[in-house]
DNA sequence: TTTTCGACCGTTCAAGTAAATTAGTCGAAT
DNA sequence: ATTCGACTAATTTACTTGAACGGTCGAAAA
């Protein structure tokens, strides 16, 4: 789409940065300014406003899971070893996020509604994702080619659960390494009962 | 336990009513002595606090959901049923829980918070509900009995992480029917490809 | 033309405060 | 044993104020 000038990358990896460690509401476009060291008003001949600047970042952070994913579509592997890679680098994706936003109950229902075209546009590639490795497995044989169609939404939404489950019991606002190995552990043995759920 | 007399019985319906409508924060005690016919102060004759009061309702709905989930243990039927009816009994108790506490994601949070043992304690009674059917259907051969040892705690898990989204996505605080239908209809479909994954 | 920034504006937000509401107490009455 | 009016202490609410912040603009630099 558009050219990004080099400019622009510095902006967005400060923005990053900062968006990571204190959380979008936290951060004030002076700081990300100093650190790009630049004057705030700058930021907004490339950005026309914090949002934009904070979706463009999120963004970035959502192509760079896309071109994960589509990696894992060339290679020759079952279906089955497709939907476990890639409940494997949406966790991965996810944890970025939780950091990102320095998640807490709230602010995740605030970014989500702030946000709302952004997330309802991934969920919608998820979704997408997540039917083309079901159909894979329909066509060769592995998935049982009568499920019932919804499946692909309830699959997405059960792994959407898990996660709000874990960040709702959360202390302090911040997912510690336990609460990210629960639901890993979490996930995957879900995940092998899902699989053996949808076999033919 | 203890006897209780007719007088409490009136002040947990009201109470009951009350917070169903509005909420645990937006009833005062004198409201619900009105409704009761008596003075505020004697309601402290019989709980002695807000919470107590509100627990005690919790309670009482609570011990409704376990009676009708042990006349179920009583019918001769299917471990896979039996399943399958805890699971819509138990969004029915779930709904009633939300009407009671007119759940929103904060307040949800702070009832959670304020009642945590109340609700650790529920939840471990839920586990070990699931726990025997699951046994159930692995002595008589219905479900594999080499099933991951967390198989039950991540039902429980999934279960709840269907409800946390569907209340998270609610607008206005309020469910509607519609979003209890597609909770109903999605934790039927997912019901169904647990029990196959975990069948023999 | 493209990019930068100092100075400025209107809004939002946090801290504080006063008033009002409410949970909870107590002693007397029944 | 039960009820309640009158009271207190704590909490909530509504409101104020000052500082911080997002965002604009026109001039200047590159």
């Amino acid at each position: 789409m558009n050219e990004i000038s080099p400019k622009e990358n510095d902006i967005l990896e400060a923005a990053r940065n900062r968006f990571a460690h204190y959380g979008f509401s936290k951060v004030t476009m002076e700081e990300i300014a100093q650190d790009v060291g630049m004057g705030k008003a700058s930021l907004y001949y490339y950005f026309p406003t914090k949002e934009d600047l904070f979706k463009a970042v999120i963004n970035k952070e959502q192509n760079l899971f896309a071109g994960e994913i589509e990696k894992l579509f060339c290679r020759k592997i079952s279906a089955e070893n497709k939907l476990r890679n890639y409940v494997k680098k949406r966790l991965e994706y996810f944890h970025e996020l939780v950091n990102l936003s320095t998640l807490n109950v709230n602010t995740l229902v605030d970014i989500k509604l702030i946000f709302k075209e952004l997330f309802e546009d991934f969920e919608q590639k998820e979704l997408n994702l997540i039917q083309r490795i079901l159909d894979e497995g329909k066509k060769n044989g592995e998935f049982d080619p009568k499920m019932h169609h919804e499946t692909t939404k309830i699959f997405l939404h059960l792994l959407q659960g898990l996660r709000l489950r874990i960040i709702k019991f959360i202390k302090d606002n911040r997912m510690e390494k336990e609460n990210y190995d629960e639901l890993k552990e979490e996930m995957s043995v879900f995940l092998e009962i899902f699989i053996k759920g949808i076999r033919v």
